[in-house]
DNA sequence: GACAGGCTACCTACCAGTAGGTAGACAAGT
DNA sequence: ACTTGTCTACCTACTGGTAGGTAGCCTGTC
């Protein structure tokens, strides 16, 4: 009905790949959840495996659109990392880390191509920011590019430790304050930042 | 022998939290590892919630020791930056991530006990960051701290990420910029940062 | 319109392996 | 004698995965 069970499961089993990790849930787990039987899970996706990479590949489709969209929406620099920034922490609201981060943190337990595909989602992503910031007008866009997803990823950690259901983000400050540098120094070679 | 066995677990079973995952190993593995028998771990830790508290606990000490240390022998404020990124990427030559940050990528599937000690110890390093960034007449110490933070955990979950084995740390230029930038800007109230 | 064939989605029942954990014996050190 | 550290031997619950089957829905063909 409503929406298919494949991608109910493709769903749930991101949820869980964000907030407990993929070592940390099962199939039965899935088929619970999703009112049905373990075999059936295996059905749609015959190893643990085979979903791992299909929530990694979904996840990737669906960000590359909105990357898409961002810079064809957009043109200015500062409207641009604003839009990351939100598109970034979109799932943080409902508790969610994500999800290379998440993958990363486990990664010498990961299967070897699921370790592959989280390292290119990452790339994709400073690939992307380089070529805006570099649009932009920004010196070092590489390394200025790193630095935003540095602090977002790391944002994303460390207040999903500190916080048992904490308030906001205390870095969503650093990092519209990273954004804002970024912007002002886009037309000279260096700029100021406010602390 | 060398070492006491229970030493010799902790030592391991830190290594795997910070490679796989809390969830990714098991006592058996611990076992093996060990050359003693599964039943044996559980003689000198009862449960595997147990384990991971003593991890904590341990590692909490060693950082606190290190953290008096800085303060003790270092007295100026570069220098006491400088220290402690030595100290906190000093397990990423082997390939390890921060405890803390690893942890709280699986958060949702840890014992409460877990959340909580993890929670503090990362509240702890940022309230030694911000004293120590106050002393040094950094203003908005707070949240520098956070933001110095932020850089090295996501640096290391970023990098950790990208890397199969990858060269060095490609954030660390960040980090030293960071903290050259909050050096500089000590005794005024706002700085530069070169890009 | 009936009916076969194939397909999707699900099921029950099972497998070998491993998870965390327990009970009780033994040997060595004090 | 007691404690400490280890052992063998076991437990129950659950893991990812498989075998084999069924009910319903298309599609084509007569």
């Amino acid at each position: 009905m409503t929406v298919s069970t494949r991608q109910n499961l493709l769903d749930i089993a991101a949820r869980h790949m964000r907030s407990r990790g993929y070592a940390a849930f099962s199939y039965g787990d899935l088929a619970a959840e999703c009112g049905i039987r373990k075999a059936s899970v295996h059905h749609h996706f015959p190893t643990k495996e085979a979903l791992g990479l299909a929530v990694l590949d979904a996840h990737q489709e669906k960000f590359s659109a909105r990357l898409q969209a961002i810079t064809d929406d957009a043109a200015d620099l500062r409207e641009r990392l604003t839009a990351y920034g939100a598109l970034f922490r979109e799932g943080s609201g409902d508790g969610l880390l994500p999800l290379c981060g998440a993958l990363a943190a486990e990664r010498d337990a990961l299967p070897q191509a699921m370790r592959d595909k989280a390292a290119g989602l990452l790339r994709v992503q400073l690939d992307w920011l380089t070529d805006v910031l570099a649009q932009g007008g920004v010196a070092h866009a590489a390394r200025s590019a790193m630095a935003l997803l540095v602090a977002l990823e790391g944002g994303a950690i460390v207040g999903w430790g500190l916080s048992g259901v904490a308030s906001g983000h205390p870095f969503d400050d650093l990092v519209a304050e990273l954004c804002a540098s970024l912007c002002a120094g886009a037309k000279g070679s260096h700029h100021r930042i406010s602390h």
